[in-house]
DNA sequence: TTGTAAGCGTTATCAC
DNA sequence: GTGATAACGCTTACAA
C-alpha cells in the first residue's frame, strides 16, 4: 500500500520488494542495464512494480537530466487547414524519437505568442518549432532561449537568426503566373490573403515579377488583399468579375481563397475555366475533388514539419549553427486553368 | 554569472541579489504575495531576476505540488479535417485556465494509443482527453490512471466508465434520412466510412431506422462501407451510380465522402441534385463553398472539445463521478438535396 | 551484488 | 523580514 495519500513512488516499490530505492532504479534505468544483479532480486522488484502499477515519474528524471523530451509547437491556428499536415509532420518525427509535442495556437497575437513562449521556457521544453507570422511585435527572447539551452527552428522566413525551413514563394508564384501567361492570358489578377503576411508578400512579388518579365506590366498589376478564407476569396472575386474588363485569370493566395473564387464564379454565371481561369496555392485535398479540378501549387507541408523537427534534433546534437532548408514546390496542373476564350 | 554550466536557477538569483533562495521564492510565489518584505529587498531580487533572465523551473514546482498543469489530447489524426476544431476547442479552454496540451496522433493504432497513454502518465499530466476510436484492443489502464489521479474524459462513446461528451449519431442520421424521404426519395443509399467505427455504426443505424419507420425497408437497405476519405466516397458512389436502378439519394458518412460523391457524379454526368441528391455529415467549411452547396449535418466539434476540457476541469475540482454531456446536432439544408426528378 | 546519500530546482515550515 | 532546511521522486557516485 502506497506510503501516503500520494501516488505510488519508487519508495513504495522498494518497500514492497524489500530492497533499496537504488535497486529499483537500477532495474528501470536503461543506463544501468549492464550492472550485475541477482535474478531473484530483479524478479522481486519487477513483481512489486506491476503489483503496484508503478510508473516512474518523468518529472523527477527530467529535473535530474535537464532534458524533458518535450518540444513546443507554435502555430497560428490548427483549424486553418494549412497547418494540420505540418503539425502531423512535426509530431511524427518527434514521437518516433521519443519527444512529446505541446501545441500552442496563437492567432498571430503577439501577446499570446509571448505568453506561450514563456510557458514553454518555464516548463523547460528542449526546443520549439514556430510556424506562421505575427512575430513582428513579439519581444525578442533569443537571450532567454539561449540561457536555457532551448532550441528553436522556424518554418517560414519571419524569424531570422534561427535555423529555418522555407519554400521559395516568390519563385513558386512566378512559375504559376508564367503558366497562366503561357496559356495566353493577358489580364491576370492576384487575389490575396493578408497584406501583412510575408508569404502573401512573396507570392504577390513573384506574380509581379512574372508580369514584368513578360512585358505585361503596362498597367499596374492588379493585386487585391483580404485574408486566407473562402469568404475573402468570394468577395474579392465577385468584385473583380463585375469590372468592365474583368481579369481572365486569377492567381489565388491559397486554395481556400480559390474555393471562394469558384463560388463567386458560379454565382455570377462565369464558367471555369472557359470564362475565367483559377490557380490556387497549397494543393489541399479538396483541390483534386472540386470540379473543375483545381490547378494549384503543391507545398510539402508535412515534409516541412518533419524537416523542421529534424533540424531541431540536429540542434540538440549540437550540429553547427543556423541552417536553412528550402523545400521544393510544384505546380500541379489540373483543369481550372486553360487558354482564355476568344471573346 | 550562473553557477555551473547549467541554466540559471533560483540560487544564482539569490547569490546575485545577496539574499537567500527563500526570499527569491517569496517574490515569485503568488502564494506568498502577502508576507511582508522590505521594498528594497524585493527590488534587489527583481533586478537580479531580469538581469539574469531567470525563469523559474516549472518541473521543480510540479514535483512539489503534484500538478503539472498539462493535459494530454489523444486523437486519431490531426490531418483529418474533423479534428482541428475539436483540438482548438480543447486548447482554448485549456490555455485560458493555464493548462498546456500535449498532442498525440494515434492513427487508431492500439499500440500507439497504449504508448501515448503510458508516456502521458509517466509525465504526470493532470488529465487526458481522448477522441476517436481504435480502443477496442487497448489494454485497460483505468487502474493506473486512478493510482496517479489522472483525469480522463472521452469524446464519443468508445470509452464508457469515464465522463464523456457525445452527439446522438443515431438520431442525427435518422433526421437526415427522413429529410430525404420527405423530399420523396425511395431509393436511398448510405455511403459510409469504416464499418468498425462506432460513429459509422450509429449513423448507419439511424439510416435504417428511418427507412423502417417509413416502411421503406422492403428490400434490404443499401449500406456500403469504406473509409472517411474523398477517394472512398468517389469509388463507392461510382459503383452505385452504375447500377441498373441507381439510388436517387446518397446519405454520406461525412463531408469528405460527400465531396468524393460530388466528383463521381460529375464524372458520370450525373447532376446534383437533379439526378442524385447528396447529404453529408460534419458541416466542414467547404460545405458552404462547393456548388451546389452541400446539405449536411452540423456537428459542434469545437464545442465538443471545449466541453470535454471543461468536464476535465470539473473532475480536477472533484465534481462528482462520470458525467455525460450530449451535444446537439443540426441538419443544415442547402442545395444538394431536392425532390427526385420524375424519371 | 546491494545500500547510502548527495543533488536536480523549487516551495513551505519553522526559526531567528 | 529573512534565512536554514526538509521535502518532492528520481539517478548515480561511492561505500560496503
Amino acid at each position: 500500500m502506497p506510503r501516503s495519500k500520494g501516488a505510488v513512488s519508487i519508495r513504495d516499490v522498494a518497500a514492497a520488494a524489500g530492497v533499496s530505492v537504488a535497486t529499483v532504479s537500477r532495474v528501470l534505468s536503461p543506463a544501468t542495464a549492464d550492472v550485475p544483479m541477482r535474478k531473484e532480486t530483479r524478479d522481486k522488484v519487477v513483481r512489486a512494480i506491476d503489483e503496484l502499477g508503478y510508473r516512474p515519474n518523468d518529472l523527477a528524471r527530467a529535473l535530474l537530466h535537464h532534458r524533458t523530451a518535450a518540444i513546443g509547437l507554435v502555430v497560428p491556428d490548427i483549424s486553418n487547414p494549412y497547418y494540420p499536415p505540418l503539425v502531423r509532420g512535426v509530431e511524427d518525427v518527434a514521437s518516433s524519437r521519443g519527444y512529446r509535442v505541446v501545441l500552442c495556437n496563437t492567432d498571430r497575437d503577439p501577446a499570446k505568442i509571448t505568453g506561450y513562449l514563456d510557458t514553454l521556457i518555464k516548463t523547460r521544453v528542449d526546443g520549439i518549432v514556430v510556424a506562421g507570422g505575427g512575430w513582428a511585435d513579439v519581444p525578442d527572447r533569443t537571450a532567454v532561449l539561449g540561457r536555457y539551452r532551448t532550441g528553436l527552428v522556424a518554418v517560414g522566413r519571419h524569424l531570422t537568426a534561427h535555423p529555418s525551413v522555407r519554400i521559395d514563394n516568390v519563385a513558386a508564384s512566378r512559375a504559376a503566373a508564367e503558366h497562366l501567361i503561357g496559356l495566353g492570358h493577358r489580364r491576370i489578377a492576384f487575389v490575396g490573403g493578408p497584406a501583412s503576411s510575408t508569404t502573401v508578400q512573396d507570392r504577390a512579388q513573384g506574380f509581379r515579377d512574372a508580369l514584368k518579365a513578360s512585358g505585361l506590366d503596362g498597367r499596374a498589376p492588379v493585386v487585391r488583399y483580404g485574408d486566407f478564407t473562402e469568404e475573402s476569396g468570394y468577395e474579392l472575386t465577385r468584385e473583380m468579375l463585375r469590372l468592365a474588363r474583368p481579369p481572365t485569370a486569377l492567381l489565388c493566395a491559397n486554395d481556400r481563397v480559390a474555393l471562394g473564387a469558384y463560388a463567386a464564379a458560379a454565382d455570377t454565371a462565369c464558367r471555369i475555366p472557359d470564362d475565367v481561369s483559377v490557380v490556387g496555392f497549397d494543393d489541399t485535398p479538396i483541390a483534386r475533388y472540386v470540379r473543375p479540378t483545381l490547378t494549384t501549387v503543391a507545398i510539402p507541408t508535412y515534409e516541412m514539419g518533419s524537416a523542421a523537427m529534424r533540424l531541431l534534433l540536429a540542434q540538440f546534437e549540437g550540429d553547427g549553427g543556423p541552417a536553412l532548408e528550402t523545400m521544393p514546390t510544384r505546380l500541379v496542373v489540373r483543369d481550372s486553368a486553360a487558354a482564355p476564350s476568344a471573346g
